[in-house]
DNA sequence: CCAAACTGGTTTCATTTGTAACCATCGAAA
DNA sequence: TTTCGATGGTTACAAATGAAACCAGTTTGG
């Protein structure tokens, strides 16, 4: 292999970004299609959905967001009355975020969708190749958590 | 598993966006630091450096970028001196990119460090890790392209 | 008790991006 | 040859993003 050239398709940083690129403009038809939510605003929506209260800092930490992100989206849910904000008793900087009842069904709307899509994706593949995704996956997340 | 629940963390197309964005802006700061390129810039020089004379369409296909990122990476490549685009003979929309000198030093200079980069973040797994992460990204990579 | 450092969250501003419209030019078909 | 649809590439505009400044409230250390 030739050093003084760098072949991008074979170079792993592209070839997963371009993979997750692909498969995350794919499902973003779930959700910008049906209710024309923005990524961050999915994340969000199924942040609460799935946790049930969260403030907005535990929502960046679990869904990987920044912080002006997080806000947007929650700005943005609330607009839509799909979420709603409680002061913390506490510590008046804190609040604490849920989602109303329209946000919920649109939540529990979209969840079967959601798992539908991983499923057709990984039905694509054997049984084999699927371990190798997810552990190889999984290890590569571990690699970059202890550095 | 809960059905009406979705949990992100083990979401396959959350997981490998989150992935592969890390792994992403890590790389980044390779062309981002040294030289101030963007994304784009960095594909459009890598790709020219790889294969020497593209077109612009051909550097959309390679390196999976709409053709509005190629035509904007291009032109600043082209301001710095680093690209330079000759008209093709028979066809006049049609325009040959090619390295400059200056931007093919830039190139050399980077790819050992690409090179480093990779090795160091798979110098991290085992080598059965290293093998699913490959096997798995290049079953999903052939699982999409077919459709 | 008080200043200083810190934290949760929002806003501002510049940059990046995506979509669509656009301008040539080309090729095929009438 | 003229017309019309496709193609290579650029541009305009709106929306999404990131960095840094910011505000309010909280904690810490002197």
């Amino acid at each position: 292999m030739d050093p003084e050239i760098l072949e991008l398709e074979s170079f792993l940083p592209y070839r997963l970004y371009r993979l997750a690129d692909a498969v995350s403009r794919e499902f973003s038809r779930i959700y910008k299609d049906s209710h024309g939510l923005t990524r961050p605003e999915w994340r969000t929506l199924s942040g609460l959905g799935q946790r049930g209260t969260m403030t907005a800092t535990e929502l960046g930490e679990q869904s990987a967001m920044h912080k002006t992100k997080v806000s947007r989206a929650v700005a943005e849910l609330e607009r839509r009355r799909w979420l709603i904000r409680t002061p913390d008793d506490n510590d008046r900087r804190v609040e604490h975020l849920r989602l109303t009842k329209a946000g919920l069904a649109a939540y529990r709307e979209m969840v079967p969708l959601a798992k539908a899509f991983e499923q057709a994706l990984l039905a694509k593949l054997s049984a084999d190749e699927r371990t190798s995704i997810v552990k190889g996956v999984l290890s590569l997340e571990t690699a970059l958590d202890r550095r």
